[in-house]
Parts: structure tokens; sequence; C-alpha cells
DNA sequence: CAAAAAGCCTATTGACATACTAGGAAATAA
DNA sequence: TTATTTCCTAGTATGTCAATAGGCTTTTTG
């Protein structure tokens, strides 16, 4: 299954700014970009959908960035795919003209919908700092200093 | 999530000719087209790549067309999403490059080729003729001689 | 044998989405 | 006031999707 950058770069964006704007620092998108290897421009874009979906509050000005708007441990990831891309957990549409109860239909309903339900029951129960927490233990570099916003 | 025709009218069309084909009768093109309401032109397109993967045996001629290859019992949903689009149930590539163990490796590897796992998993089990059950019984107008081939 | 019926193959097209690049306006802190 | 940063809009190259179209090949049938 194809994963969209906008999608990837939009969760790998949110966990840096929970990991790294400790005691309510900002993190700026030019430290994200140059962290996580991202184009800045490109960066900016998503980080404002983000915004707009309600994730992350923006600073503007000098030493401005960005902040979580709500811990991690509230933010699922059902609700980030959803704000960053309108198709990926949407049930497949079907216009009325071709709900005529064939096997169009029950292709749809039965394997499609099933599977998005799925997928929209993985991701409510997965979480920001779940990740996160995923992504510390896993990692073998850890000297102990790593701190993370929850 | 979205679906491709392809996939859609592909699946359809397997129904369709495991439905239709009862007694070793072929199931042409123009029939399949008109039962199901799909471009003839189009549809002929995805049979061939149906053939090509195996699932059905190509008649050429007048009185030819199609049947199933294999029993619909033996045919599963991840084999047909497999045969008609190498994306769908893909895990996410990354390149050596962006290899770097960072935040980017593990949303693929923790979310999204979590979720292939799950659609796998589910698709594996389902067969064709699971699917052909499913519709049959719950279509209303069955009048009881509803025939199909399994 | 000829003609019709069917599968089979390839090319082309319009619409749309993706993944950026680019330029600059607005706000804010130093 | 100047540097920094977010924020907004436009453009663009590339690719995929969903067909449409034309015609060749094979096989049955009259």
């Amino acid at each position: 299954m194809k994963i969209s950058t906008k999608v990837e770069f939009g969760i790998v964006a949110l966990a840096d700014i929970a990991i790294y704007s400790v005691n309510g620092e900002t993190v700026s998108s030019s430290d994200i970009s140059s962290r996580q290897n991202i184009s800045q421009k490109y960066l900016e874009q998503i980080l404002v959908a983000l915004r707009q979906a309600g994730f992350i509050r923006g600073q503007k000005g000098s030493r401005g960035g960005y902040t979580l708007a709500r811990p991690a441990s509230e933010i699922s990831f059902s609700e980030i795919l959803n704000g960053l891309d309108n198709n990926i957990l949407a049930d497949t549409y079907v216009s009325e003209d071709d709900t005529d109860g064939g096997l169009r239909d029950k292709v749809n309903s039965c394997i499609w919908d099933k599977l998005n339900g799925y997928m929209r029951e993985f991701t409510a129960k997965m979480t920001l700092a779940d990740f996160i927490e995923l992504h510390k233990s896993e990692s073998e570099e850890n000297d102990g200093s790593f701190m993370y916003y929850i």
C-alpha cells in the first residue's frame, strides 16, 4: 500500500515536535527539516495543514516555531490520517446510480469497507505517544538523556 | 481508502464468471459487460490481466469466452489483489539512502507495514467462493434457482 | 471456404493527484 | 528596524487512472 509523503512527513514532523519541544520550547520548520531530512518548503505546507487540523500551534516571528496543541497521548493516528488525507480512511463512495444491489455494491461493502474498519480500529488505538515510545525503546543509540514531551 | 476500478471490476468479473460458467460453459466479455454494466473494451483489458495471472482461461473464437482456471474456493482475495495491483498489499519500500534508523523508518515499519499485515491476513482468508456465498445469501430476490460454480 | 464471433494486443488521451519548487506577505522578537 | 519565522498562493513536472479506440488473431459455424 502506497503511503504519501505528505502523511509520512506529517507524522514525522509531529513526532519531532513532540520530542524536541521540551519545556514549552518551540520547534522551527528548519529544525525539523534538517533533523529529518525533509525539504523545508514542502514541510511548511504540511505544518500548516497540521495546524489547521488542530494538532500544533504556530508561533510567528523570531524564535518562533511550533508546539503541540494537545498532549501526544491524546493524538491518535486515525485523527492524524484524517487530518492529512481525507481519503485513506474513508469508505468507498458508491453513487446512487450504481447502488443496484449487484456485485459491485457487494465488493465495496463486504471487502473494502471491512478493510477500512480494521484500519480505523488499529489507527484509533495508537497514539502519537505510543509511537514515540516505540521509537525511543527500539533506538539503540539511546544514551539515557533522550527526552520527549508527553 | 480508494479502490481502483480495475481491482473492483476484476473481482466482479471473476465472480460473474464463477456464477455463470455452469457445466463448463464459457462467459464472454460482452455477457459480463452487459450484466455488470462495465465498458466492454475496458473490461477486456482487465480480463487479460486476470488470465495472465492464472485465474481464468480464455477460449477464442465463436462461442468462446472465459472459465475459471481453478475452483473459486481456491482463489483468495490476496491473490486477486496482487494479480491486479502490485501496490495495494505491498510493504512500503524504503531506499537504502533513507534507512537511517530515524523516524521515517519507524513510521513505515511500525504503522504501514503493520497495517499491510492486517490487510494481507484478512484478504488471504477470504476466497472468491466465500464472497459469492455472501452475495447469494444476502440477495433477497433469490428465487431458489440461483446457481454458481464452486 | 468464408464469415462471424470472440479473445488478444497496443496506442492514445483527458483528467486528476502527487510532490515538490518558488516567491513573497505578515507577524514577531531582538 | 531588521532578522527571523510562520503563512499563503501559484506554478510545474511527473505519474497514474480510467477509459477509448483500432485492429489483429484464433476458432466455430454455416
